[in-house]
DNA sequence: TCTGGGGTCCTAGGACCC
DNA sequence: TCTGGGGTCCTAGGACCC
């Protein structure tokens, strides 16, 4: 059996977790530049609030009903994250964190009532964070899934744990579930099903498995075989990321070469500082720009470029050189940007390393980077930069942001007194 | 006026090889 | 008029997830 393990309006949990008088108060959390909605308490959801919408849209709803606005937080949830993670990990010889609020925990060889065990994960989560979560089990990680979303939508009924443990559960479950709900169908695949009628996941596991790799490819048989029960999707090590990413907004169109430049060079010094923080090097990146989607009546331009690199390597240094290569090829001249992004991938790890006869990785840059990374560490920012980044220049709006409760040592000691 | 970010997996088509 | 087949690698882009 496999638990999937879910926080409850995840990051609006966190916010009031340091702040209670928000709790039965409706709760929402921003996007970066304050740009979309990204997470709800119930309240707010029951307000109408929709997910990922602007947050213009709903200033008036905001104003109407005093819905507590909050800046994405991230080191904070984070932090959070990991504690929940850490407790949960106590209840399973094998866990997968699927993402920053969610795990599957392999239950195998765990024979004691499931319903109780998830209960008791509940409670032990609630006591030791303030984060509410919600348990589904079952026997593939596909029905957990669905089992899950019984739990969330019927919380008085399964008291927020929710098993499948026989066929007459699973049919049911199945019969209830929309095809466009089940884990794995998103928007395109959802239309096709409902093209041929199947409007429920019990229509899906009953379709002929040629119409299902034929229209929804390998990804969808599998998806489907999980939902039959016969356990085919399987627990993912957690791992080292495969690839790492910075992609962002401009606070504004930027025109010039230089101005571009800055902010993939910056981009580019985040990801080589999580790509060392995971002892990885990497032999491949990608450099991409993006106009405003938003101007229909503009022409628009989403160049990307791949740049295969001569040698491995997690110098700051090196893959901005090589970023900037790539830039000069994609940017054109009086064309507005409004977002970009720099990608890294083709990992290697630094102890499993072979280094190649005639091209490497300056070995100076290695003590150099350690120096850097450490500083910044200490001072929880980016006091060391290289010349062409230019911090201050770009801000980003966060009109709400609550305090760093977790990590910033001085909040930490006024939540403690 | 404002409209996010970070991931994984899969496929099609072109280039190239023998 | 006829003019092969099979394989790998690379890359762009689609679809999906939270």
């Amino acid at each position: 059996m496999y638990a999937l393990v879910d926080c409850n309006d995840f990051y609006a949990s966190c916010e009031r977790v340091f702040n209670p008088s928000l709790n039965g108060k409706p709760v929402v959390v921003l996007s970066n530049n304050d740009g979309c909605v990204i997470a709800r308490s119930s309240e707010a959801k029951s307000l109408g609030i929709p997910m990922g919408t602007p947050a213009f849209e709903s200033e008036s709803v905001f104003r109407r009903n005093d819905v507590k606005v909050f800046s994405a937080n991230f080191p904070l949830y984070g932090d959070m994250s990991r504690r929940v993670m850490s407790l949960l990990a106590n209840f399973t010889p094998e866990q997968e964190i699927y993402s920053i609020d969610e795990c599957f925990l392999n239950l195998e060889g765990i024979n004691v009532d499931l319903q109780q065990y998830g209960l008791q994960m509940k409670s032990q989560v609630e006591k030791g964070t303030g984060i509410p979560i919600s348990i589904g089990i079952a026997p593939t990680k596909a029905l957990a899934k669905v089992a899950n979303r019984i739990a969330k939508k019927f919380p008085r009924e399964a008291g927020g744990s929710y098993v499948i443990d026989t066929e007459e559960k699973r049919i049911k479950a199945l019969r209830w579930l929309k095809v466009e709900d089940i884990w794995g169908v998103g928007r395109r695949n959802a239309k096709k099903l409902y093209a041929i009628g199947a409007t429920k996941a019990l229509d899906f596991v009953q379709l002929p498995e040629s119409w299902v790799l034929k229209s929804m490819t390998i990804t969808g048989l599998h998806l489907q075989k999980d939902l039959k029960g016969i356990p085919t999707l399987e627990m993912v090590p957690v791992e080292k990321k495969m690839s790492i990413a910075t992609t962002r907004t401009f606070e504004t169109d930027l025109r010039s070469f230089d101005e571009v430049r800055e902010r993939i060079t910056t981009f580019t010094a985040m990801s080589a500082e999580k790509l060392r923080e995971q002892r990885s090097l990497c032999k491949r990146m990608v450099v991409f720009l993006e106009t405003n989607r938003f101007k229909e009546t503009e022409t628009q331009y989403y160049p990307s470029i791949q740049i295969k690199l001569p040698f491995p390597t997690n110098s700051t240094l090196e893959l901005v050189k090589f970023a900037n290569i790539g830039l000069k090829q994609i940017h054109r001249k009086n064309v507005y940007f409004k977002r970009g992004g720099v990608i890294l991938t083709d990992f290697v790890y630094t102890n499993e390393y072979q280094p190649s006869l005639f091209f490497n990785s300056n070995p100076r840059h290695k003590k150099l980077m350690e120096a850097i990374d450490g500083l910044n560490r200490k001072y929880h920012k980016e006091v060391i930069r290289l010349a062409t980044q230019d911090m201050r220049k770009h801000k980003m709006r966060q009109e709400h942001l609550s305090k760093h409760f977790t990590t910033d040592i001085n909040e930490i000691l006024t939540v403690v007194l």
